[in-house]
DNA sequence: GGTATATTGATAAAAATTTAACAGGAGCGG
DNA sequence: CCGCTCCTGTTAAATTTTTATCAATATACC
């Protein structure tokens, strides 16, 4: 009977992934570390939860845990990738490689979780034909011919807030199923494409707030 | 009476606040699109939530709509505004002034809602002395001298992971408040410190969750 | 002026999420 | 082997968050 702990349909609450997925890069750095086993309370109290909450979520997937032991973290860290698909290896493109594009580009291991960075493109002719790690950067105007050939599913956004909109009608067009927002706008797209919005201004705005009204 | 219409303590729900946070950044847009009035539903259909839970969020605060009309933007932004506290002016500093933090430190409006970008640190040395923006990078080993004195409360974390909780030790010595960390790094810090954790890598990593598990 | 329409503010109900509680297995020391 | 401690898996309770509902009111139009 597969296992169906989960919710009715068997997916996970949404909080649940996202816990899920700084649980993983946190067990992997312990990993590194040759830490080999990690109670809940341990987890907790690095992600500055409650154990009964580390449990909770852990719960949902296949067990690894072993009663008065705690969890073996290489089993735990690889229940946590199969849970959330890290395996069907699914291809990125990132959009706009000014600052932000150039780093993401640079520093996020994609090909750790199941992701292959494909392709990267800009509008300004003095970036379009340079290298970001090996990748050359092509121009913006050839999205709709290479994201499908490549089988781009998901773009990083970071062009200039005024061309999100444009952009993302031709990333929609070029058959992209989600897109990572790091600009300012919200973007309109058809249902079947999924929006995430990372607007760094709000993260400092809310964390202004927070420092403003402590617990 | 204060009206406190707010939870026990007159705090706004952590939700509320992420949400309301990007209206502002919403209604800023329509308003200098010179739209002047929006409806719940509209703001809605917008950020792609319902309209009660719109009302909701815009409950907490001063009354701003009318019946039968909908919300005067310019009213809307100023009590939302309000309630976030932003006004009462608090310092930012980016630590580690590679691409993400030059990104940063170039893109974002602090000035519009009540921050001031005061200080940038490096450790390169080639880095060091240049200028963004017209703000000079100082060598982090300056951390300690220049931010009490700066009154610098909100760091933008964006150095090597490796170096992350070093970085972190001395911002905690100098008297800093709160963390934006965009390393990969869980910080040690004492609890009057607020870390909030924002990684790109878990952003992608979710989206591709999402993707391949559709509502 | 009267009626239909739109939309808020507010409350109540429903759903989701978090926290608490605890039985029971595993190891350890004596 | 017994008793003590630790810690998971699981269920139940509490809390938080979201959604639904609706009376009240402003406007527009006839």
């Amino acid at each position: 009977m597969s296992s169906d702990k989960n919710g009715p349909n068997g997916k996970l609450a949404w909080p649940t992934v996202q816990r899920l997925t700084e649980y993983l890069i946190i067990l992997e750095q312990y990993l590194e570390n040759n830490t080999e086993v990690i109670s809940s309370s341990e987890l907790a109290e690095i992600y500055s939860n409650t154990p009964s909450q580390v449990r909770q979520d852990i719960f949902r997937l296949p067990n690894t845990g072993r009663v008065g032991q705690g969890y073996k973290i290489e089993e735990l860290t690889e229940a946590i990738r199969k849970v959330l698909g890290i395996n069907n290896k699914s291809r990125v493109a990132i959009i706009g490689c000014g600052k932000m594009g150039t780093a993401l580009a640079q520093h996020i291991p994609f090909e750790s979780y199941g992701m292959e960075l494909t392709a990267l493109f800009d509008k300004d002719p003095n970036v379009v034909g340079s290298e970001i790690d090996g990748l050359p950067v092509q121009n913006v105007t050839e999205l709709e011919t290479v994201l499908p050939v490549k089988k781009v599913k998901i773009a990083g956004l970071c062009v200039p807030s005024d061309a999100a909109q444009e952009v993302t009608d031709r990333l929609v067009n070029a058959g992209i199923k989600g897109i990572l927002n790091f600009t300012r706008k919200r973007l309109k797209v058809p249902k079947r494409v999924i929006v995430q919005y990372r607007q760094p201004v709000c993260a400092f705005i809310q964390l202004a707030h927070n420092i403003r009204n402590p617990n």
